[in-house]
RNA sequence: CGGGGUGUGGCGCAGUUUGGUAGCGCACUCGCUUUGGGAGCGAGGGGCCGUGGGUUCAAAUCCCGCCACCCCGACCA
C-alpha cells in the first residue's frame, strides 16, 4: 500500500515528506486519514495550547467537558445545523452487544450538547454571559483527509458562550476574533492573518455570522486558521436556553462557538517551512535553544553543559545535545528538520578561541560568539526571528495578493495568490463561477482590511483564493 | 458516487508481461573503524507476497470473485 500522504506533491515541499518520518510530528492514523500525533508533534502542540488556553481564560471563558456521543435527536433540532453536518457524521447504532433504540453520533462539534446543557444551567440574566470552553477530539467524516488540514479527527477547543444581549454576544465573537486568535497567531506562530466576513455561502451552519482568519501558505493558497461564530437565539430557540431578564420577562439567550484545531499545526509547517525542514517560531518552539557538543576534548562537555545551564537560568528553553555516539551531521539535520530556532555549537576548535558557534535556523547564519555573550546573543537571535519570521510570511502574502476589479482578474490572480476586488464585482453569482473555477471566497472585509460589522455595509472587499 | 491506481518484512519499492518457491534501499541487532554537516566495512534477525476460489507437477506471477487503501472531483476547522 502506498505510503498515506495526502496532501499533493505540488502543496508540500519535499521535505515534508522527510519530516514525516524524520522529526514525526505527526502521521495518519490507521483509521482512514485520523491524525495521529507522536511525541515530537505533541511537544509544539502542547505548547500551542498552553498559550491559547491562556488567552481563552483571559478572555474570561473556563473549561468544561462535555460527552463525546450525542443523541442524534440533538443534532437534529436546529435544521440548518443538522443539514451541515449529517453527511460527515460517525454515527454509533451498536453498543453493549446489541442494537441501540437511537443511534448516537460522535460528535462533529459540541453546540447541541452544550445547548442542552446550557438550558439547564441558565435561568436568569445574572448567570449571563456564560462563557465556557472545551478541549476536545471531535469527529467529521470528511470525504477527503488531509494530514493535520483535514483530518477525519481532530483535536481542537471549542468555546460556547451565552449572552443576554445580541451586541454582548457579537462583541464577545469579535473580541475572541482578536484579542484570542488573532494575537495568537501573530504574536505566537508569527504568522500574519486576515480577519475578515465569511459570505453566507461559507457560513457555519446554523450561525448568523462567521468570522474567519486566514492564513496564505507558501503555496500561495489560503487556510482557515480558526473560526469565530455568532449564533444569533437560533440556537437559543431550539435548545431552550432562555433567562428572566431584569424587567421579568422570559428570553432567548443570543449565543456564539469559536474554534481552533490541530489544523493550524499543518499552517505552521506550511507557512513557515522551507527545503531544510520545518522553522518553529522562538515563541512557540519547546526547545528554543539547541547546545550541540560537537566533538568532544578538553573542556568541551563541561563548556556545553554551562551554557545549557546558564541559556535556562535566563528563562531560554534549552536542551543539551551530547551524544557523541551519533554523528554531528546526523543531529545537526535533525534539528534543523525540527526547526530549532537557534543552535549553539561547542567543539574543540571554537572553544579554543573561547568561542561557541551561534547558527540559526532561519536564515541559516552561523556566528562564532564568546562565550561570555552566548546568553545574551541567543536571547537577541529569538526575538528577532520571531519577528523575521512574520516579516517574511507577511512580505510573502502581500507579493502575492493582488488587488484587482474584475472577476476574471481575480480569479486568474488565485492561480498563484490571493486577489481582493469590491464584493460588488462578485455577488453570489460571481462567487459560484468562482467556485466552478476552483476558487473561493474567503472572507469579506472592509477596504482597510478590517472586519465588516455587516454583509450590507458599503464599499466591501472580497478575499478570494485557492484553499485546501 | 464518478474517473484513475495500488496491495510483497517496520517504511519505501523491484519482481508479475515471458509461472520454477522472494529480492533491493532505509530502519533494526552485533562487531570494528568513525564522529566539525544525513558515516564505512563485515556479520545477522525479520515476509504463509490483501483475501477466497480456480488452472498447473509447480502461482507473488495466469483466470474469476471479494476486501482494503490511495490519487483526482463533490464535502470541509
Amino acid at each position: 500500500m502506498a505510503r498515506v500522504l495526502t496532501p499533493r506533491a505540488e502543496d508540500f515541499p519535499r521535505w515534508y515528506q522527510e519530516l514525516i518520518a524524520k522529526a514525526e510530528l505527526a502521521d495518519n492514523g490507521p483509521v482512514r486519514g485520523t491524525m495521529v500525533i507522536r511525541p515530537a508533534g505533541y511537544a509544539i502542540w502542547e505548547r500551542m495550547q498552553a498559550e491559547m488556553d491562556a488567552r481563552i481564560k483571559a478572555a474570561g471563558a473556563q473549561n468544561a467537558y462535555f460527552p463525546v456521543f450525542i443523541p442524534e435527536a440533538y443534532l437534529k433540532r436546529e435544521a440548518e445545523h443538522v443539514e451541515g453536518f449529517s453527511p460527515e457524521l460517525a454515527v454509533v447504532t451498536h453498543a453493549g452487544g446489541k442494537q441501540l433504540g437511537e443511534p448516537v453520533v460522535v460528535r462533529p462539534t459540541s453546540e447541541t450538547v452544550i445547548g442542552e446543557f446550557m438550558a439547564k444551567w441558565i435561568d436568569s440574566y445574572r448567570d449571563l454571559p456564560l462563557l465556557l470552553n472545551q478541549w476536545a477530539n471531535v469527529v467529521r467524516w470528511e470525504l477527503r483527509p488531509r494530514v493535520f488540514l483535514r483530518t477525519s479527527e481532530f483535536l481542537w477547543q471549542e468555546g460556547h458562550t451565552a449572552h443576554a444581549t445580541y451586541e454582548d454576544a457579537r462583541d464577545y465573537a469579535h473580541k475572541i476574533l482578536h484579542e484570542t486568535y488573532e494575537d495568537f497567531m501573530v504574536n505566537v506562530l508569527a504568522m500574519p492573518v486576515v480577519c475578515g466576513r465569511k459570505t453566507a455561502r461559507e457560513r457555519f451552519a446554523g450561525a448568523i455570522n462567521t468570522l474567519t482568519l486566514e492564513g496564505m501558505m507558501g503555496d500561495g493558497k489560503a487556510l482557515q486558521m480558526g473560526t469565530s461564530h455568532e449564533l444569533g437565539q437560533n440556537f437559543a430557540r431550539a435548545f431552550e436556553i432562555t433567562y428572566s431578564s431584569a424587567s421579568g420577562s422570559l428570553e432567548h439567550a443570543w449565543t456564539t462557538s469559536w474554534g481552533v484545531s490541530t489544523r493550524m499545526m499543518g499552517g505552521l509547517i506550511m507557512c513557515h517551512g522551507d527545503d531544510r525542514g520545518l522553522r518553529v517560531p522562538p515563541r512557540l518552539a519547546p526547545i528554543q535553544a539547541y547546545v550541540m557538543v560537537v566533538k568532544d576534548g578538553d573542556g568541551v562537555r563541561e563548556a556545553a553543559a554551562k551554557l545549557r545551564d546558564e541559556l535556562q537560568n535566563a528563562g531560554v528553553r534549552v536542551a543539551l545535545d551530547d551524544r557523541l555516539d551519533t554523528p554531528f551531521g546526523r543531529r545537526a539535520v535533525d534539528a534543523e528538520l525540527k526547526g530549532y530556532p537557534v543552535r549553539v555549537e561547542v567543539g574543540p576548535r571554537d572553544l579554543a578561541e573561547g568561542n561557541a558557534v551561534l547558527v540559526r535556523r532561519r536564515d541559516g547564519s552561523k556566528t562564532p560568539t564568546p562565550l561570555a555573550s552566548v546568553v545574551s546573543a541567543v536571547q537577541q537571535a529569538l526575538v528577532e526571528d520571531q519577528q523575521g519570521l512574520y516579516d517574511e510570511a507577511l512580505a510573502f502574502r502581500q507579493s502575492r495578493t493582488a488587488e484587482v476589479t474584475t472577476l476574471d482578474e481575480a480569479i486568474e490572480a488565485a492561480a498563484t495568490g490571493w486577489a481582493r476586488l469590491p464584493w460588488a464585482a462578485v455577488g453570489e453569482e460571481g462567487e459560484t463561477r468562482a467556485n466552478e473555477a476552483g476558487v473561493t471566497v474567503r472572507c469579506l472585509v472592509r477596504e482597510d482590511w478590517s472586519v465588516p460589522r455587516s454583509e450590507d455595509e458599503p464599499n466591501l472587499y472580497a478575499v478570494l483564493a485557492r484553499a485546501y
